[in-house]
DNA sequence: ATTATCTATAGATCTATAGATAATGC
DNA sequence: ATTATCTATAGATCTATAGATAATGC
């Protein structure tokens, strides 16, 4: 956690040569960062507008100057990147597609929805994974935030599940659907990065490992799909 | 989403033959519940101990009468129902180990471990469900709660690492600890019952259905503990 | 005589706005 | 002349406590 709570003055440089706007978008950057690492630890009511402001050495009234109030300020955070991972994940996800034609496997197609957003995080910065953090926690939290979210990542859910179907046409959407389910929560148990696996495994597994998280992921919830699949073919459903 | 935010009086029955104990026991449990369905939605920071009061009636220094603050009472949430469905699951199994012996499956470990889990939520009413939200809430912002939910919950994980271990020896400690951290993620994402499947699959699948999850997880995360484990054999780990 | 509940209130935030000051823009 | 930033402050909570009231306990 580099991005500490200590004052980071945004204002300082006064002497230098920044034209308005420059200084305009930087602060708006700031305070969008700021606002980002302390929503992704404290949620949306944990967070007071001092504290954003405190965080990089502005008065709180300034964050009111550049966003109306906290509620628009915390869609800010949202919209400044979520769009980004969307449409990289659906480029990906069309080049994949371009490149197999017909041979859609399921690997392939949860690589590409995978692999593309765990990147993001992986390589993006702590600003990335602090926005990823938010992610999970707002997509556990349908109170706050969730319709914005939701409404900028259905197309990339979409995407995926037309490139499932594809590799797998005997597949109910129903079974398509629930492994959706399963792969969604655990890509967020992995954006969330609580160190919980860190403990469990003694250190074995850490939670910021997202290189070995991606090495497995594809392959583990292809794995599910077939075996459910599997299952529905067989009528061996349990009880 | 039956309890409601509207006033459901604690103290009405004063003529009513209410011993002190009954009386003290009384109001703590519906201030419990109040606070488990309100902190599910809200987090701890969204919810206030005037809204927790006003939603059965009492007055907000009643709380600070049973409760000494905000902090303990969230604690109390949490302390009243981990125990218990943490215990039956290292019952359940406990109970599936001596039932197969050497013979013990991954699908036969991970249905003792989750399908508890999912009755207790299924079948325990709203306050179960509710608390099961928060359980997905809590899990995924550390600030708050993690610590006292992860003690409680330790021994149950550890109890079904050893079960898998034993259902696959030759699978090294990490494929099942990285196993683990998906099948928790998708766990805790049911738990969440956000109804975002709901909208994605146009109502085909509904977050409430527990008994759809409940035929098809152990399944999906079997497969995926034997794709992974078939990957590291072969070594063909993609880069 | 004890304890469950309520009334009243102090003190501490927190949000949001109005208005002042100090920069950059032309 | 405009706009970025700060000062000051009103108004609205929210937490927590002290003390009053109304029940139950013996």
């Amino acid at each position: 956690m580099v991005v500490s709570d200590a004052p980071r003055r945004a204002g300082t440089p006064k002497s230098s040569a920044r034209s308005k706007s420059e200084q305009r978008a930087e602060t708006t950057q700031h305070i969008l960062d700021a606002a980002e690492a302390l929503f992704s630890r404290h949620g949306l009511h944990g967070v007071t507008l001092g504290q954003v402001a405190k965080a990089i050495g502005v008065h709180t009234s300034l964050v009111h100057y550049y966003f109306s109030d906290k509620r628009a300020l915390f869609d800010a955070v949202i919209e400044r990147r979520a769009p980004v991972t969307a449409s990289k994940r659906i480029q990906a996800m069309d080049a994949y597609e371009a490149s197999v034609g017909e041979a859609v496997t399921l690997e392939g197609a949860l690589h590409a929805f995978l692999d593309t957003d765990l990147d993001a995080y992986r390589t993006g910065g702590e600003a990335w994974r602090n926005f990823g953090a938010l992610a999970a926690q707002v997509a556990n939290t349908p109170e706050w935030g969730a319709e914005i979210m939701n409404r900028l990542m259905d197309p990339v859910v979409m995407r995926l599940i037309a490139l499932l179907k594809k590799a797998m046409p005997e597949m109910s959407d129903e079974d398509i659907f629930w492994g959706y389910h399963f792969v969604s929560g655990a890509l967020l148990t992995t954006l969330a990065r609580t160190g919980r696996i860190d403990v469990l495994s003694g250190g074995l597994c850490r939670s910021e490992d997202f290189a070995s998280i991606k090495r497995r992921m594809a392959t583990f919830m292809a794995g599910g799909f077939r075996a459910i699949c599997e299952q529905e073919r067989n009528g061996t459903a349990p009880a």
